[in-house]
DNA sequence: TGAAATATAGCATAAACATGCTATATACCG
DNA sequence: CGGTATATAGCATGTTTATGCTATATTTCA
């Protein structure tokens, strides 16, 4: 009783969703594949198609809004549909907050093709699947990345600000041996050399 | 006379660069397409590819290089390869930017498939060609951003990801010292002291 | 063509940063 | 009660930035 797989892609970049849905059909046997750039289109899509077993790719970053806000939208409206996050994102954060939405599966747009067809068989065994890219990622983030103290947030706010290390003492009435210190204990903590890396870190956790 | 067209993709987002390429061969008839996900791997086949006609899709955004600084090497390796810049970057400084570079076309990954055709069409004809969605962000653009030059940008986008000095400079092939000018103009420009408050002035005009 | 902008490169010096150490007081959790 | 995390503060030293100058070649554009 082989059926006929049915998959969506959504994602605002359509050269992307096309040129996936194109893949999907060609190297993964899926029969009816469409794609969509627009939220909205989607859930018109999804309302009428119905109750049949679907597998949804999406991407976390659309124009208007955010894949997790629609992932909640899709379970309502179809239950048995299979989500699965394909997205760009390396933000350790990231991937975590969309974990916590329990989709079927996460991939990484930079994952091998042979992912893509264990991401399937492992929703056929009803198993969650991460990608190894997100696996190495997500290891590293929860062993090493401990949580920045309230004060070191306070300073690494003014270091994104540009403010320098006299100048952020001055305005947090700390001696500048003790900015210093908390700077010096957040750059060992995201292992990185320069406030410029901090920055970058501190951009990519949605931490600024 | 109809010759077999030949198409390389690179990048760094496998999934992608794999459905392009397949996108390229099913749907504009190109014969030979092959899909990279590294700067060095592709400059190893240009080299081998010898000086035939080539269609080579780049990316912006490349893991450890910039997309602009490997134009440059395509155009020493081959002057006839046609380079397609694919990009999934809005800012317009940062498309601003590509043109520059004089590449022989402009692609959103938001464009629409018959972009991808009229790219072609352009190409053929020896004409630039650059897809609906940057005219309009260009003609768009607020010229106050546009005071930083191509180069500047370039430099910037190494100190985005907190390089410094001397790790830019290997990577641009400059002199430290051409790096510490390039910095000091956009930071003159940008009226800040700091790289710190030069990166924050870049995030808010969305140059990174 | 000629002025302006861009890209390249250098020297010198003071300021700021990065990092190796140490140290005390307080707070919180089990 | 005692261990761990947090917050505070310091010294010493080498590296990197920041900034004041100058200078040439190339490109762009009016």
């Amino acid at each position: 009783m082989k059926t006929t797989s049915h998959a969506v892609i959504l994602d605002d970049q359509k050269i992307v969703a096309f040129s996936f849905a194109l893949l999907l059909k060609r190297e993964c046997g899926i029969e009816l594949v469409q794609s969509f750039s627009q939220g909205s289109e989607f859930l018109q899509f999804l309302r009428a198609f119905g109750k049949q077993e679907l597998f949804i790719f999406l991407d976390y970053y659309l124009p208007n809004e955010n894949g997790l806000s629609l992932l909640t939208e899709i379970r309502r409206i179809n239950g048995d549909a299979k989500v699965i996050f394909l997205t760009g994102a390396t933000a350790p954060a990231v991937i975590s907050s969309i974990l916590q939405y329990r989709p079927e599966a996460v991939l990484s747009k930079s994952c091998e093709l042979s992912e893509v067809f264990a991401c399937f068989e492992a929703i056929k065994k009803k198993e969650l699947y991460i990608c190894s890219e997100f696996e190495r990622i997500l290891s590293t983030y929860d062993k090493k990345i401990k949580t920045f103290t309230p004060r070191e947030i306070e300073v690494l706010q003014y270091f994104s600000e540009g403010y320098s290390v006299a100048e952020t003492a001055s305005r947090t009435f700390l001696s500048p041996h003790t900015v210093v210190t908390h700077r010096r204990k957040m750059m060992a903590k995201a292992e990185c050399q320069t406030i410029g890396q901090m920055l970058k870190y501190a951009r990519e956790h949605n931490l600024i």
